[in-house]
DNA sequence: TCCTTATATTCCAAAAGTGGAATATTATAT
DNA sequence: ATATAATATTCCACTTTTGGAATATAAGGA
């Protein structure tokens, strides 16, 4: 219970870079390939976007899926869309 | 509105460390004196508790109001205690 | 088998965050 | 004016994070 402090600590530690919140965002309207992530976050490198993924599922935030060649990202709590939702309302 | 993002980031750094996330918390049910906070969470130190409640301050997270010698804190946005509630029902 | 594509990992120097200790500030009361 | 209580700030060594570059791995196709 005390560790509950510890987990939530780290899912906004995971949060609080803007090159995974973007990686996040890119994942608000349902699941995504990497590749589909990456090539609509260019700017960023390929192994930024990676680690950012890993980092947020790493969290708990996001969960994988593989096909093939290729992952799948989405979103594994209802709770992260909402607040980021909540929050681009009021800023 | 790519400062959004930023902005965002802010508010989750401002989040990500636990002493930080333990003094919101006493936020959560309301405004409360500085004086109270660092009487609840004995186990830091008061300059510790002080700088938690300004960092969380200047991420927007918190309002202040003087009075006398004290300080009242209390949450500025209904989405954190949305996020934090939706969060310890799902850990 | 060898090649290619998709994704992950390692290495690392620079930058940022951490928290304890001491000190400063501000407001009130005597 | 001085003392005291409440809160904030500064200093600083330490740890952690950051993101670029290069490299590795895993899966499918030729």
């Amino acid at each position: 219970m005390e560790n509950k402090i510890e987990t939530k600590a780290k899912i906004f530690k995971a949060l609080s870079n803007p090159v995974r919140l973007e990686v996040l965002e890119c994942l608000l309207d349902g699941e995504k390939c990497v590749c589909e992530i990456i090539d609509k976050l260019k700017k960023y490198e390929q192994a930024h976007i990676s680690k950012s993924l890993i980092k947020l599922k790493d969290a708990g935030i996001l969960k994988d899926r593989k096909n093939g060649l290729n992952v799948y990202y989405s979103l594994s709590m209802e709770c992260i869309k909402n607040f980021i939702e909540c929050l681009n309302l009021n800023l």
